[in-house]
DNA sequence: CAGGATCCACACGGATACTG
DNA sequence: CAGTATCCGTGTGGATCCTG
């Protein structure tokens, strides 16, 4: 029943690299993907609804949101509080490890919003090179 | 003639997120894909040819590595010289940016070598609870 | 040596319909 | 409200063969 989205990718055994390599890819895997980061940046203020996230991120499916919160909630990341009312309501909150992840990833995020334009414009003009 | 595998996924437009987000999902997408940070990584201590590289990674195609790089080199991370001579050699070496984008890289990755204990351990507490 | 070209499998992700 | 179930297209990545 392990939900599908979560397969970290198990590089080959390889003594030409450190564990520590292995490890920053398995994070920035599991981080990596298509939502995991929005949700986490959206939690870092607090605890969150479901149907609360959807609205907030406005372009992912429940689908998506459901799969992206069960592998966080599984790397411990995220906790899931089911509240037996009518109708359900369930938070989803970071934990203290989700916190700390926190901000490696923001550091990471000042770094990309200081350097889009760079990076934007060495797309353009590589693609300009590469297909006239 | 675009690389195949450089699609930054583009969110859709959505108000409720500011553009910071979206920076730091697309350099993780770029960063977070399954080769990036280890190529990296490895550029980091120099200059490395392409089979080198290939044969410290170990478990990458040669298709995969050409794609990475060429995403690398397409967003101004990596160049890629080529030296004329027979056989041919080509040297890829992380630019000004990529070397940049080594820090923060390394926080995470930091965070990740740290935390990868308290990682696997709850991923086995949820597929415990969950499969049996 | 450093790749380009092809073929193929599967994982990821979207849309829709249904449920406790 | 907060999901689950299903179907289905596409992207990602591996293997293999070929070339300047």
């Amino acid at each position: 029943m392990k939900p599908e989205h979560i397969n970290v990718p198990v590089l080959p055994p390889n003594r030409h690299l450190d564990g520590d390599c292995r490890a920053v890819a398995s994070v920035l895997s599991r981080v990596g993907d298509k939502w995991s980061v929005l949700v986490i940046m959206l939690l870092a203020s607090g605890p969150r609804r479901f149907n609360e996230l959807k609205r907030m991120i406005g372009g992912i499916s429940q689908r998506m949101l459901t799969l992206t919160l069960r592998g966080l909630e599984r790397d411990g990341l995220v906790t899931r509080t089911v509240f037996p009312t009518i109708p359900p309501r369930v938070d989803y909150e970071l934990t203290d490890l989700g916190r700390g992840l926190r901000k490696p990833v923001e550091e990471l995020g000042k770094w990309a919003s200081e350097h889009v334009p760079e990076i934007e414009s060495a797309r353009e003009r590589f693609d300009g090179k590469n297909d006239r």
